[in-house]
DNA sequence: CGAACTGTTGAGCGGACTCAAGGTAGGTGG
DNA sequence: CCACCTACCTTGAGTCCGCTCAACAGTTCG
């Protein structure tokens, strides 16, 4: 979609597929910032130095609208509303990453990895698709990676949720079983036997 | 300064002081998701639902100057470039937020309160204040929060650091003395003795 | 002075990491 | 079709970093 350094010229909107974002550490670890699922939107990043911070690729076969800033902005200076608009979309990108902020300090693996199914679930559900049978697009490296995790770790947490019937995991196939223990984990900072 | 749930009505640029965001958790627990120094613009957290997701509270004698969002947006009607602006400034936000999530995400102790030192010495070096001699307006409860550790630890590593000659602390008043060490250990995997 | 708060220091524990081995699936070429 | 390779995932054993619990020191303020 778009590579570190490249130009800004437009933003995307994920029409259907997922997309994740990273950015390669100076140590050559990628970090993955955010997915982004059908309705999302996403290349901000680009905006305040004029070039994209972050690369973006595709997770599956993937259509995106792209939406030249050019346009957007010209648009948007004949009608006010858009410029409006653009800017609640820029905050909510704001506010996306400060949870997940909240999520990467002082939470456990098993609270991060629930975090995430469950915004999954939420997002999934959203687009009018099934909140608890989903579908990973991403490996579990990209998990990993996204939650501050190893591998293994996200290995071992699903595999535990699976012994507890929270879930049912069929490689990128998972059944939520038992959302409402999911929620219960994220919330309290006792451990559910 | 505001407080989260408040309506969203302005943005706040920092004079001189300092601020910090945070919100509290289910748990009850505060996290904070940033600090704000002079130069620095806060508030856009309410700009997506109308009312602000965080509160704001100044860590020291501080002076803001308070932007109401609805002349910005006016004013940004009849001049198209401080739409433009204002636009690269939440962009800005975003970029910081994730450059958070990046550290959060799998540094170690020391890697986070280094890159947090290091930040703060730049940010105040742009005002024209020393590198080196920084000042810290937050206590260390609010630095554990931030970085994603405990009181403890922020505690033991500013020991350490100074132990190693990285630092002279003196409570809230530091002095880096070797910042290429503390740059050093941000930048490898390895240990450094 | 004593209370409350913040910060420092120590001992011990445990969760996540590291290292290592093995399993599974998809792709390629013989 | 099978052998082989590679990439991804899972599982196990052991280690270590950061957390927890606890005691104590320094400050502020009544």
């Amino acid at each position: 979609m778009y590579f570190n350094g490249d130009p800004f010229t437009s933003i995307y909107a994920v029409r259907s597929g997922s997309i994740k974002c990273f950015c390669i550490d100076s140590d050559g670890r990628e970090q993955v910032t955010g997915f982004y699922f059908p309705g999302e939107v996403f290349g901000w990043d680009g905006l305040a130095d004029e070039k994209y911070q972050k690369t973006a690729i595709a997770l599956e076969t993937t259509s995106v609208c792209q939406i030249p800033y050019e346009q957007l902005d010209e648009l948007g200076n004949s009608i006010p509303s858009i410029q409006k608009y653009m800017m609640k979309l820029i905050s909510r990108e704001i506010n996306t990453d400060q949870r997940l902020i909240a999520l990467l300090a002082g939470n456990s693996a098993q609270q991060k990895l629930s975090s995430l199914l469950l915004s999954i679930s939420d997002r999934r559900a959203l687009q009018g698709l099934s909140s608890t049978r989903i579908w990973l697009p991403m490996s579990r490296g990209e998990i990993s990676s996204y939650l501050g995790l190893t591998v293994e770790t996200v290995s071992r947490v699903l595999g535990h949720f699976q012994r507890k019937k929270y879930l049912s995991v069929n490689k990128k196939e998972i059944e939520i079983l038992d959302k409402q223990a999911l929620r219960d984990l994220i919330h309290s900072t006792e451990e559910v036997e």
